[in-house]
RNA sequence: UGACGCGUGGCCAAGCGGUAAGGCAGCGGACUUUGGAUCCGCCAUCCUAGGUUCGAAUCCUAGCGCGUCAGCCA
């Protein structure tokens, strides 16, 4: 059986639907074009799951394919990395993994092509003579004196560019349109460049290469794409992707749609800054997980199916959208909830002493692993039943509380420990707070309470009601481990909209190291584990882990609460 | 003030002439051995101004605002 996946609607399956109703496409092609200068982001992420996500969705396929033109910004490490972060993602592309740099022969023939039809020219103008010529967004631009040369004078030259006769940047091919459009990628645009640098395909076999308004749209047709998702700056280029089209002999002619790229507040997208991000060390690396990479996120703990399901909840359209990341965030609980295993972390340890319990006694607690409505949810998205459905905690008498968790003097609706209050250590039992400790400084360094022997298991058989519920950890069994607490990388929502330089606008606090202690069974999680931590969020196990000496993990989201809200105010 | 595109609540986003879906955020409440989850309730007349129409977010006109484009980058 089939599970029905409604995913919405928007713009761009509606075309498609009409094209397959209306019998134009019987099938339908995409492509995902990155170039392979730098990592993905979440940006990129959107492209993915669209391209990929609605050849699926029709039965048809999305291609793999690098757009390479450029020899001097790419290099083979980022070609692996992309298509290792998109497997992650969840999309596969079989067979069909191409490079642009493949169909260089046929470009150049195609150029020819052009040549021979008397649409395309060499040009013989430096870079800086050939924008005077082009005119503003206002004043058409001048033909060049080199627009109206002959049929066999351009082929010659040309051939010779292939050939290596002139130095970089000595002539470029350009197609002959239209110098006074007010669209100015149509003023007769470069085709193709001289430009002696290793390619990381194709070596040192071409010393020119073609231009990304030139190649795209053949490249598009030679794969038999039917619809060329982009998104919406290349909206002033499909004349041009559709002249190159109507002016070469290709195939196909694929059909251009632009969308709108997501931006995401509190974050910074373009590669520019992100490197720099990097190269300056204010991040650790392309997969910090404060960085909005692919592989930022995947360090940080996020699921390909929450970031899948993220770009389906914001959608597609034309507008430009600011994304706010509490959606990210959401898509991620609402992920793991089911599947994360619940455990008592402590992140900043208060010790506690139970006065009246025994020195050494010892006591296992057994605590489920899942709240029965996490288990129904389970039940519903077919995870099955939880192994184990819950573990032994050792509980003695000295524990670590959080700090959080007790106050010498607390606001009304405090929920947890305070001086004569009782509380509820989960699944262990009710204590009272008897006195504390405080060092010179008056911090409360230790609180002492006694508990109360009927209340095993954190049941009240009298009915008396406590409000409060406390995680713990055993102060003998519990285990050190550092935990990473992420903020959002910038204070502003849009950074780049700022006037100051984005590098002043960085959060100082999007990274808090703690050192914590965690419920024994923690101590044994590999690597990329998941789960949450009872009040406080969900966390997965970095690798650093292998080489830390300790457990390390990182906070992917934290769990919602009413209480900081108001603890906020 | 060139061309193209966009403008629905704080952020996204449905809607395609018949009287404003949904999600996130926020607010209020119920419930709770996670202040989690869950459940209830609240939260817009659709950039503005005219016009067409019995009826417009949807059609027309005129404005306003925002984005993109003057790489031998993609």
């Amino acid at each position: 059986m089939t599970v029905e996946t409604t995913t919405p609607t928007n713009f761009i399956k509606s075309i498609i639907e009409e094209d397959l109703r209306s019998g134009k496409h019987k099938t339908v092609i995409t492509r995902f074009p990155p170039e392979p200068n730098g990592y993905l982001h979440i940006g990129h992420a959107k492209a993915i799951c669209i391209n990929f996500g609605l050849a699926k969705e029709f039965g048809g396929r999305c291609n793999m394919r690098f757009d390479d033109t450029n020899p001097a910004k790419e290099e083979t490490e980022f070609v692996n990395s992309i298509q290792n972060d998109i497997r992650w993602l969840g999309f596969e592309w079989g067979e069909h993994l191409y490079f642009c740099s493949d169909y260089f022969e046929r470009f150049y023939e195609m150029a020819e092509h052009l040549i021979k039809t008397g649409k395309a020219y060499v040009e013989d103008l430096t870079a800086e003579e050939i924008r005077e010529h082009r005119g503003t967004l206002t004043e058409p631009g001048k033909n060049s004196p080199h627009r109206d040369r002959g049929v066999e004078e351009n082929l010659d030259l040309f051939r010779r560019m292939r050939a290596g006769e002139f130095p970089d940047g000595a002539r470029v091919l350009r197609a002959k349109i239209d110098m006074a459009s007010p669209n100015m990628n149509m003023r007769d645009p470069t085709l193709y460049r001289i430009r002696r640098a290793h390619h990381h395909r194709t070596g040192d076999d071409w010393c020119i290469y073609p231009m990304y308004d030139y190649s795209h749209p053949i490249n598009d047709a030679l794969e038999g794409v039917t619809h060329s998702l982009c998104s919406l700056e290349f909206e002033n280029h499909r004349p041009l992707y559709d002249w190159v089209l109507d002016n070469v002999p290709v195939p196909c002619h694929p059909q251009q749609i632009e969308f709108a790229r997501l931006n995401l507040t509190y974050t910074v997208m373009s590669k520019r800054k992100l490197l720099e991000l990097v190269t300056t060390k204010t991040v650790r690396g392309w997969d910090d997980p404060r960085m909005p990479t692919l592989a930022g996120f995947r360090r940080k703990g996020y699921t390909p199916e929450s970031i899948r399901d993220f770009i389906e909840t914001v959608g597609v359209g034309k507008a430009d959208a600011w994304i706010d990341p509490s959606i990210l965030e959401d898509a991620l609980r609402n992920d793991l909830n089911p599947k994360a295993p619940r455990m008592m972390a402590v992140m900043r340890p208060l010790k506690l002493v139970i006065t009246n319990w025994p020195e050494d006694q010892v006591e296992e607690v057994e605590v489920p692993c899942f709240p029965d409505d996490a288990l129904e949810l389970r039940t519903e998205r077919g995870l099955g039943a939880p192994e184990p459905a819950s573990r032994k905690v050792p509980f003695g008498r000295e524990i670590y509380i959080e700090q959080d968790d007790f106050m010498l003097d607390p606001p009304k609706k405090f929920f947890r420990l305070k001086p004569g209050g009782e509380v509820r250590l989960r699944r262990a039992y009710i204590v009272k707070c008897e006195s504390v400790v405080q060092d010179d400084e008056g911090r409360v360094v230790e609180v002492h309470c006694t508990y109360d022997p009927e209340t095993r298991g954190g049941n009240t058989p009298d009915g008396r009601k406590v409000q409060g519920t406390l995680h713990w950890a055993s102060a003998r069994h519990g285990v050190q481990a550092e935990i990473r607490l992420y903020e959002p990388l910038f204070s502003v929502e849009r950074p780049d909209a700022e006037k100051r330089d984005y590098r002043e606008l960085i959060n100082p606090d999007s990274l808090t190291v703690l050192q914590g202690v965690v419920e024994p069974g923690l101590g044994q999680a590999k690597v990329g584990e998941r789960f949450q931590f009872e009040r406080q969020g969900y966390f997965m196990v970095d690798s650093d882990s292998s080489t830390a000496g300790k457990q390390v993990f990182n906070r992917i989201a934290p769990l919602r609460s009413g209480w900081a809200k108001q603890a906020g105010k």
